[in-house]
DNA sequence: TTGTACGCGTTATCAT
DNA sequence: ATGATAACGCGTACAA
């Protein structure tokens, strides 16, 4: 193992018998201005040497990070990863590359990262936010770091983001369920609190059923058990409506649903991998997409990006990338 | 939306007539060098201009940066994103921030990243390698920069790692299953390559059954009924052990098992979660604990990064967090 | 085509 | 307790 020193531009410079200046015009791409010859003298010498940039100075001279931060509420929904491959896909085009932090659900590591981000200067955020606080969220837009929101919005605040149709679909998902079939809907869910997701979702499944009961539960502790004695999940006259997908495939598989996989479909909820659908091969679900999702917030970002300083408020987006029932 | 130009430490020192030393003091914590009186009007400055410094000049001057690389051979697998949790709960309380790379299951991905990583200065890595090429990782130790493997370990190369017991709890596990009532063995996994996880575990099998078959697929591709073309499915002499959850799930799902679920166990595989369990409550299966895996590769490196710069070698750990047939 | 010299924002050493 | 100032490593006018 050589412990080699570690080397500078000027190192480099010297061994290749030419100024820093040079150096750092290889280093930019700028190889028509210089010769060939010597720019495979430096090319040489940084391959023998295995020099590296130190990117602290590269930052501090250009005055531009390169790092994008995104912040996921929490990286155990398979939604996070997808959306985050999305994001990269994107990101990784443009030279940015997309670091990806985890609020863990929790809103003290939320705001806790939102502090690192602010400090550690990242070219910009894209975050999934946990909080319905803009206040937290404000000071990025103060100090011109671009953001965009992502799966959810912010109530009092104006700023670009990527959501889906969740009313829309919502509606639309119900009214194809042949409404008069049943009698009153069970929606499970975590807490609705003032998240725009899970309010827009109810919302949309209100316009159409008048009966409906909204179920809170975590999915930490969720209990198929003790929820089937509040509410009977075998009544073929009342729909459940799972809007996360990790309770949905809990119910799916409990015992009494397993029996009851090919009859009339009584439960459908929003979903983002196949896997409910090998649980139930008949049964209709919302599905969104989240890489989508990703991949826009991404190229919203990069706009913002690459526009010039002050004029985040004329590029704001809302984008919408719809989610299908199918 | 207030546009203000990026304050510096020299501004501060200026608007508090005190000088850059003095704030760079505060800003580092040396409150007992400066007076009482000093300090408050420094803070007060401070939070009313919401001023934050400069991370890329901090990091030149200290010639450190507090941030380590994660790079996941592919963050889908819920194993990631546990690790990358228990990863991170250790960092942080150490000060350092730990961002997620994720390599998609692409190689080339992955020899980006670890060339942006390289760049970057990272204070440190965490790598779950895909690769198993030790070249690409020995430039990372040529230059000093702290490196611990996490899940899979590298053939030819002395480094950190923290893997878990493979071919000890598969060979466990086989012996449980009463040998005596399989004849034969048919393994499902993704391709096994050199990887050494995988080879691990196949070994462990090999050492209780002799007729063992290894079906090698992609769980993007994995298709069970095509399976059972080959493979008879509901041969209970056979039994059937998956290496990897996601393609576990699947065949639990499949309808010719969900009928016997409650039969004698014929099939067991590796685990991070507790679906596989919803779906066979009495079946035993191997539960890894990645969330420890990340804590303790977390503690590894932190052991690197604070110990002086020229003992990687003295410090060199291989950690075995165990997991448990159950 | 190539080189000199200053600036980027902060830390740390040495004075005072 | 506080201040002046030389690094830190690189980019980039401006010169040559």
């Amino acid at each position: 193992m050589t412990n080699q020193q570690k080397l500078t531009i000027s190192d480099i410079a010297k061994l290749a018998n030419v100024s820093i200046a040079t150096v750092s015009r290889y280093l930019n791409g700028q190889l028509n201005q210089m010769s060939e010859a010597t720019a495979q003298k430096i090319k040489k010498i940084i391959t023998e040497t295995d020099y590296i940039r130190n990117s602290a100075a590269v930052q501090l001279a250009k005055k531009r990070s390169n790092l994008v931060a995104v912040v996921a509420s929490n990286i155990d929904e398979y939604f996070s990863s997808e959306y985050f491959k999305g994001i990269v896909s994107i990101l990784s085009a443009f030279g940015y590359i997309g670091v990806l932090l985890d609020s863990d659900s929790n809103l003290k590591t939320e705001k806790a990262h939102l502090e690192s981000v602010y400090n550690q200067n990242f070219a910009g955020i894209i975050l999934q936010p946990l909080t319905t606080d803009s206040a937290v969220i404000r000071k990025f837009l103060n100090h011109n770091m671009p953001i965009v929101l992502i799966d959810r919005e912010l109530a009092d605040l104006e700023m670009s983001s990527v959501t889906t149709n969740n009313f829309e679909i919502a509606k639309y998902a119900m009214a194809q369920l042949s409404p008069d079939s049943f009698s009153s809907v069970t929606v499970i869910t975590e807490p609705v609190k003032k998240l725009s997701t899970r309010v827009a979702r109810v919302a949309g499944i209100k316009t159409v059923f008048d009966q409906v009961n909204v179920i809170e539960t975590r999915s930490e502790h969720f209990d198929v058990n003790q929820l089937a004695t509040t509410v009977d999940l075998n009544n073929p006259k009342n729909l459940l409506v799972v809007l996360k997908e990790r309770l949905l495939i809990q119910l799916l598989t409990h015992p009494s649903f397993l029996m009851q996989a090919h009859q009339t479909q009584n439960i459908t909820g929003f979903i983002d991998t196949a896997m409910p659908r090998y649980l139930a091969p008949n049964f209709k679900f919302i599905q969104q997409s989240p890489y989508l999702m990703g991949a826009s917030a991404a190229e919203i970002l990069i706009k913002h990006l690459s526009s010039a300083n002050n004029d985040y408020q004329q590029n704001i987006q809302n984008i919408i990338v719809p989610s299908h029932y199918k």
